[in-house]
DNA sequence: TTGACTATACCCGCTGACGATATAAATGGC
DNA sequence: GCCATTTATATCGTCAGCGGGTATAGTCAA
């Protein structure tokens, strides 16, 4: 049984902090104090989440199928029982990949109309 | 005597509206109703500001500074009274450079944890 | 054992987006 | 000349994203 998943543009534009939060996860599975660190490492302190944005951001992308809740810890070395990990869905890429697109596409925007440099 | 108006990064991340907003006045200067058709024909009809989105975006934006009215209409052709015309400012100019950078920023770090392709 | 860090979670207020609605002048077909 | 459509500006009410502040509690090193 396949869930039914929505077009990915009817969730666009996706909220600055989830598309940092996609990112994150992309290359590994975090668990959320992971996630925020990452993100602030990331954008060199520029992007720092603050809990209830991280919190609640994870809890819709859950309810929206982008992200899915691993049931056992991918480090064993690690016991705190209290960290909950979190990896990308195959939907979730989808959708980031429509994203990158319309950014993509505002950024060409601004390049043809002068605003800003071609070579940026 | 300047005006004195805060750091651009201050005003990020810039709304999506704001930013169609300022592509569509980077080349030349236009009334309200302008902007929105221009806007919808740039993004091939997938963009559509509401009235109340337009208004509200073009009210916010010239008291932040980043647009200014203009006195006397561009085009001395049209005597239609009810247009207002707007156009960028130095400032919303600087701004839009701003997020520029920021969006070219988060698909760097979305093409590094190989989330989005390298060539796109 | 105390304080800093890690980790998750919620309440509340602010702001942006937008559907609906209002008003009215300009335009074009018949 | 008349009426529908388009052009043009504007506001109201609502909902969602987001963050500051706060709460709770386990971890870890000095």
């Amino acid at each position: 049984m396949t869930k039914e998943f929505p077009d990915p543009e009817t969730l666009l534009p996706l909220p600055t902090a989830t598309f940092h939060i996609l990112v994150a996860l992309a290359d590994r599975d975090r668990h959320g104090y992971s996630i925020m660190q990452d993100i602030t490492a990331r954008t060199d302190g520029k992007v720092r989440l603050s809990a209830a944005t991280l919190y609640s951001s994870i809890r819709r992308l859950l309810e929206q199928g982008l992200l899915e809740e691993l049931r056992e810890s991918p480090d064993p070395d690690c016991q705190d029982e209290r960290r909950r990990y979190y990896g990308i869905t195959g939907f979730g890429r989808e959708v980031a990949m429509a994203e990158a697109r319309r950014l993509t596409s505002m950024l060409s925007q601004a390049r043809e109309t002068g605003l800003i440099p071609k070579k940026m």
